[in-house]
DNA sequence: CTGTTAGCGCTTTCAG
DNA sequence: CTGAAAGCGCTAACAG
């Protein structure tokens, strides 16, 4: 029923062998032959079957990519970016979500690793010590993306997080303002919470600003959070002339948290964060926000596994994409 | 190198075939012999071979998934009620970007089959006929997801989305509401655009309503073109009492016109849509739409699946889930 | 330029 | 409850 190589080589009276390079488009076959195979290829409606070829050539051209959900665009831009490349390169992936869980994110390396891929992309929030060990049982290339861990021994894509946080940050500062709240995010995050407030830290420190506990909220980077620790600083005495959010979503529940309060953004109260989501721009008024390049992100750690996987000479293993201050309308000047 | 089903065998003194049967839990092992072949695995650190085994038993329990764009929220949330399932029934999932564009969707959909994968998930915008000849040629089951044809020989799961907008647009009308404008999507997208528009046109007509050139405009379903549409009705000195788009997303955009123009939502123009994207719940004014299930259509769509691809009694194959209307913040009534 | 021949690592009858 | 053996469909030397 099905119909095999073997098939399509007595139907056109080649060998198995002759058949097989057609196919892998090998250069060493007379064009007659090549037209013989294809015309039999054609005739026998034969498909190649992947699986096969992977068992004989020991590659599977699929590479695994655990991302947390891919259902929060943030993930998603990235995940666009990874296919993309990963596509250009003919490469297919499988997705896995891993919600952050470190059993789930173990369990999924060990299936895909079952399932051969060619090289493994981990998105994800910390790499413990449990992840470094999983990796380690793997043969395959693996690469980073949107974290990275101590040692900095695996191969890894991201963006400065402490630093977008302080550029977010001292741009408040340069604009005068000095009660600055904070709506960070989950501190065990290493990679991204807790450098994000870390450099929100630094920004205060280095303007000689002290940090006021009572400016400090932690939220879970959600819309829902942003709002909610928003509303905890309202009801303070001394409401903050700025906030930065850790996040783009909490970002904007704060600003609406603020202007369910009857208050404007930014004239009562100027909100920053970082991210830059599509949602960025989609609201009143536009959000300022360093913008995180997710789509590179994902791109550029396809592009990176990609050459692991064919033992290209790579320059840099540790790379850090850019970031950039998008000055839209979230924030008033204090002068 | 790599330890393979053989290597166990030798370690714990038995046949590859016991190793088989202890790897896939099968119950006819002395648990004397199956412990000894689990010592083994454990102290070789023994992997199994999915794709051998893919080989061996023509099963991959990987089933292939067809995607617009999934960086694009509306799919990204059906995206993960699919893998969800998926993962519940131990399959994985390949995903592949489409844009829609029909060659690409062709092309995604034999690279999927020739990776053998145990079934197809198709979302797309229309089936032509070329998509059906393309699933022909595929010997395993097929469901569309959030898309359906003709025929209606294709299992598919969606909601009825002429009706979704029938409702929609009949809720403005009891509000009291009769200039009505569309802010439509291009109804070559049958499934969706096209049926939407149709929900409108006919909730209008069924109420004595005629319809107005002058308030229906066509975008893509996005923000951009909400904005766009709205901002050109604004203009027209017959100005509509409500709207009616499409997608949410092109409804915030409406919003927003409206906003920027110093007018209020719902008090001057009000605004509905379908969707309820997680959006529609992070602005102000809350988002009134009509809601369809994004992850239980990708939930049911592989669960679905999943039974096809056991052979499973199935009731029904073409399932139209449920709608629902959301009131929130963005119509008024005009009593 | 083309054919022969081993496998790749596992499942699956079929015996026993 | 266990083993032997025959493939699954293809690639990759190796010859010629």
């Amino acid at each position: 029923m099905t119909v095999t190589i073997y098939d399509v080589a007595r139907e056109s009276g080649v060998s198995m062998a002759t058949v097989s390079r057609v196919v892998n488009n090998n250069p060493n076959v007379k064009p007659q032959t090549r037209k013989k195979v294809f015309d039999a290829i054609e005739k026998l409606g034969y498909r190649p079957n992947a699986v096969a070829r992977g068992l004989a050539s020991k590659k599977t051209t699929t590479v695994g990519v655990v991302i947390p959900d891919i259902s929060n665009t943030i993930f998603s831009e990235v995940a666009r970016g990874v296919e993309d490349i990963a596509n250009m390169y003919r490469y297919n992936i499988i997705l896995c979500n891993s919600d952050k869980k470190k059993e789930k994110e173990i369990q999924v390396i060990n299936t895909l690793l079952e399932k051969q891929v060619d090289g493994l992309l981990f998105m994800g929030g910390t790499v413990s010590e449990d992840h470094i060990q999983a990796f380690k049982t793997a043969s395959v290339p693996i690469v980073l993306c949107g974290t990275k861990e101590e040692s900095e021994k695996i191969p890894s894509v991201d963006i400065d997080h402490e630093k977008a946080a302080y550029d977010a940050v001292q741009s408040l500062i340069n604009a005068g303002h000095r009660d600055i709240a904070l709506i960070g995010g989950n501190f065990e995050d290493l990679a991204k919470g807790f450098a994000r407030y870390q450099g929100y830290k630094k920004a205060m420190e280095d303007a000689g600003l002290t940090l006021n506990e009572d400016l400090i909220r932690v939220g879970n980077f959600r819309y829902e959070s942003g709002l909610e620790s928003m509303k905890q600083f309202l009801q303070t005495e001394r409401k903050p002339s700025a906030v930065f959010a850790v996040t783009d979503e909490m970002a904007i529940g704060a600003i609406h948290a603020i202007q369910d309060e009857g208050l404007k953004v930014p004239e009562d109260i100027s909100v920053i964060s970082v991210d830059n989501i599509r949602m960025a721009s989609m609201v009143r008024p536009l959000l300022t926000t360093v913008a995180q390049p997710m789509y590179d992100i994902g791109a550029v750690s396809m592009r990176l596994l990609t050459k692991l996987m064919v033992n290209e000479e790579i320059e840099q293993s540790q790379i850090i994409l850019p970031h950039e201050l998008i000055q839209r309308e979230s924030v008033a000047s204090l002068s």
